[in-house]
DNA sequence: GATTGATAAATTGTATGCAAATGTGAGCCG
DNA sequence: CGGCTCACATTTGCATACAATTTATCAATC
């Protein structure tokens, strides 16, 4: 399942498939390519929050009928990503200043746990990979390029979960994290972000080298906290225009 | 004549639940009365791991149509408590011991990551609350009620997870410790483990009282590691019967 | 002009029907 | 006797139909 959300998000962020009638495989259930579909236009940001989302017009545009739209829909309020009101319809859930920042705190810690736990853990070739990929990102942070040095992001991070090789733990950070995936990717585009972000992974990177889970810890969550405070300074600046 | 025994029989199990199930009876959705009741059965291990979940079959135990057994079944799928196979029926969650130790490892760093920021942002009232709790714990102890410590225990929990007034947090603590409760339970009759838990929420209800997170922190996850040795011995010992 | 009530329209919740896929077992061949 | 094939039963996935509830409309009243 979260696999499947990790391939829809891939895929939606190499191309722009409007609908999903495309090449999609036909042995897919059409509920569940709803539902990546849907998933994927809330993370982006493409369906605003507090948008309500009619059955019957949700069913036309993909093409099915209100049956499979209503099973994604069901699954989807589960994950938080829309909330759902006895006989009164569905929105895209609507997310308050307050609730956005408990969430970044949320994931910060528990990053900062991951790293914690796989700094004990970690194979060297998982070691290296890691490495491998903090080195690749230099590039990225040169050429300015936002989309892929979130892709990368998302890489490195996803690397630490599976090195604390704690299969759950992973899960539950990549879920939360995806909720967060609008946000985080407004975020970098804040002056100087992915200069400080990379900088931010050195240090941690650095822990890491020396088998400092706690000071890997504490880095991490002073991280993610520069990245919450430089999305508070993006909608505090957003809302002046 | 069978048919509305066993219809009697769900009605009676829902209505345990609290009374107020009966005046919202009709205004619930069947779908939510039925992800309810599974999540309950499964929860308490009612519904054993690798059970197949058959939907004609549930739609006549809860006199319903498949349609919102569906619903409930597909909202279960992304809880984890139930695995989908695309056209091949649905399975109650099967959970290998590293799976549930990858679990119960994950729960024991949020209680730590909870029970921290609790100790820092508790409000005097939350603080004496807590006390109140721990203080009515010690009878039970004595008089050996699993059933009544559980619910306690379950208080304990929350209460802390409230006073990191971080709601999301909060209720991501909720939702994984609902996973484990049919785990939980059982561990907690190791012998002399409820004296044992109550002497370690001693000591952490004294690191907060002194207003150290850290320590409290430690010692939550010390706590949270014991039970898990416990149902790992638990586990082991029916293994050999 | 605002409010209220009834009525109509729209939308959600549930049931049922049908097509396609999967699982099963008897019969057949090697 | 074991493995394979093909028809058949079962079950899932989706569409459609119907029922129930909410929301919108609008006229009458205060």
């Amino acid at each position: 399942m979260i696999f499947c959300i990790q391939v829809a998000m891939v895929i939606g962020a190499l191309g722009t498939m409007d609908g999903l009638d495309d090449a999609a495989d036909d042995r897919e259930l059409l509920s569940d390519r709803i539902r990546n579909a849907l998933e994927d236009e809330i993370a982006t940001g493409k369906l605003e929050a507090g948008t309500a989302l009619d059955e019957q017009q949700l069913a036309d545009r993909f093409g099915a009928s209100r049956t499979p739209v209503r099973e994604a829909l069901r699954q989807l309020s589960v994950s938080g990503l829309v909330e759902m009101r006895a006989r009164r319809g569905v929105v895209v859930a609507r997310m308050t200043p307050e609730r956005i920042m408990d969430m970044f705190e949320t994931v910060a810690e528990i990053e900062s746990m991951c790293v914690r736990l796989a700094t004990y853990r970690m194979t060297p070739l998982e070691r290296s990979h890691l490495i491998e990929l903090h080195d690749a990102s230099e590039t990225l942070v040169k050429t300015g390029d936002f989309d892929a040095y979130d892709m990368f992001n998302r890489a490195f991070h996803e690397a630490i979960y599976h090195a604390t090789h704690n299969s759950f733990l992973a899960e539950q950070a990549i879920t939360i994290r995806n909720r967060l995936a609008a946000f985080r990717r407004a975020q970098l585009q804040q002056e100087q972000r992915l200069e400080r972000s990379r900088a931010e992974h050195e240090a941690i990177m650095q822990a890491i080298a020396e088998g400092d889970g706690e000071m890997a810890s504490r880095r991490m969550r002073a991280h993610m906290l520069n990245a919450a405070t430089a999305l508070r300074r993006f909608i505090e600046a957003s809302k002046l225009t």
